[in-house]
DNA sequence: GAGTGGTCTAGACCACGTA
DNA sequence: ACGTGGTCTAGACCACTCG
């Protein structure tokens, strides 16, 4: 029992790429595969097409196929919620975007719409009832980097500056805090699927890239959920970072 | 201009998914969507296969093609960090797992390995420095749940109770603490990639599915790594999830 | 045995990038 | 002008599942 051409072929070239036989990072094109490998075309491509849902290899229409290169953007939501007050620091993407040599900038947009089934089982609100939707799309150099959507309950957000499409300096929490809706907990929860065609598009996001949809859910201290937040990552261009002390701490360093 | 036959078909097809069109969560065999399209079967593979590598379909051979549906299991390791002393409780997986009326298993094996690049660079050694590797493949009825590797300096873990294949129901960071390595604070890091031959074969991972790689750094007071997990959980069984509460939390309520 | 998906071939034409 | 990947076809044989 032997496995079929394309796998095979598959394994050979995943192999070579990983041991970086391919040193200019440049993959042979199928023609010369064809006659390495003495099989049809539609083999090679099978096997080509398989390494690029892997998101191994790229391919570039006219010109051939290359190995990928990733960059990678650690992204720290922890900032954000953590800010302290009165700092008019920029938010954790924009300082952290700045600080590694980048450019960063976003494209806000704030619009009221009927709560979606998450939204409004988080924020705990009826369904369909209306919410205060700020979507950002966030970039990089130019390049889109992350949808980051927050979604508010609308006595929560209407009449403040959460409503405006322009950036805040200050922070969105904190502008709720002096609204009398200051988050004292967050629930994080980061899920990993494949990316929907908007998403593709919106964030020109390649074959075989998945990515991660992470949702902060942010509570007052009575308990009540006063911000979603749903941000989508290309697992290309990102990693989500935490930075957690143990509650004991202080305790024990004291004792 | 319009889009290639394929690329039509592939939105048709998702936009019946997305929709429920196919009630009974079976898509019409490839014959029949070549009769009703009036395409090839290439250009109906074609379309299906990139269904597949979006997550939404599975294929069985034989039988047919069906639409996917997922089940996820929230992973909560910020349980297994802040787990007070003197509680004999299990893990958060077994425990988390057993209260959703699952059956939670592990298999354990341990070695001692020369340090590979990313774990010599969290820990602080050397490359190829030996360093102690607790492997776990955790198992929810029966079936592969996610892999979740420890790695461990020799001098931290060599001599102690870490080094069993045994379950160690009060924990391996209350052990390390016992030794006088108390863990104070960790860092989280969350890459997102599709799995790697070996993860796709572990862990029994269908087409289309991504993985996130969840990456635990613990330090102690003196700020010295001393555990470094790799978790692995496939996108279509986990969810990973957080718990913040703000730093002047508090101080706001005394306020 | 009939139906299903999996494999593989040869061959054709196209759009695109590069020189 | 040439080489590249992208699209699409018709057709063949296989292994598997299921009634």
């Amino acid at each position: 029992m032997s496995s079929p051409k394309h796998e095979q072929l598959t394994a050979t070239l995943r192999d070579r790429i990983d041991g970086d036989f391919y040193t200019d990072g440049r993959i042979p094109s199928e023609a010369n595969l064809v006659g390495e490998f003495r099989v049809s075309r539609t083999t090679v491509r099978a096997a080509l097409t398989a390494l690029q849902n892997e998101g191994l290899l790229r391919a570039q229409s006219g010109v051939g196929y290359f190995v990928r290169k990733f960059r990678h953007f650690m992204y720290r939501p922890q900032d954000d919620f953590q800010r302290k007050k009165l700092t008019a620091e920029a938010d954790s993407f924009t300082r952290a975007g700045t600080a590694e040599g980048r450019n960063p900038s976003q494209r806000i947009d704030v619009s009221m719409i009927p709560a979606p089934e998450d939204v409004a089982r988080r924020l705990g609100v009826a369904r369909g009832e209306f919410v205060v939707l700020r979507s950002r799309l966030r970039l990089l150099d130019g390049e889109p980097f992350q949808l980051n959507d927050s979604y508010y309950p609308r006595d929560v957000a209407e009449g403040t500056a959460v409503m405006s499409a322009d950036d805040i300096p200050r922070g969105v929490n904190q502008v709720l805090a002096d609204h009398g809706f200051a988050q004292v907990r967050a629930l994080d929860e980061v899920w990993v699927r494949m990316p929907r065609p908007p998403e593709v598009e919106r964030l020109r996001i390649p074959p075989g890239t998945p990515v991660a949809e992470h949702i902060i859910t942010g509570f007052t201290c009575d308990d009540r959920a006063v911000r979603m937040v749903r941000a989508v990552l290309p697992g290309d261009r990102n990693v989500i970072t935490f930075d957690r002390t143990h509650p004991d701490h202080d305790a024990e360093l004291s004792a």
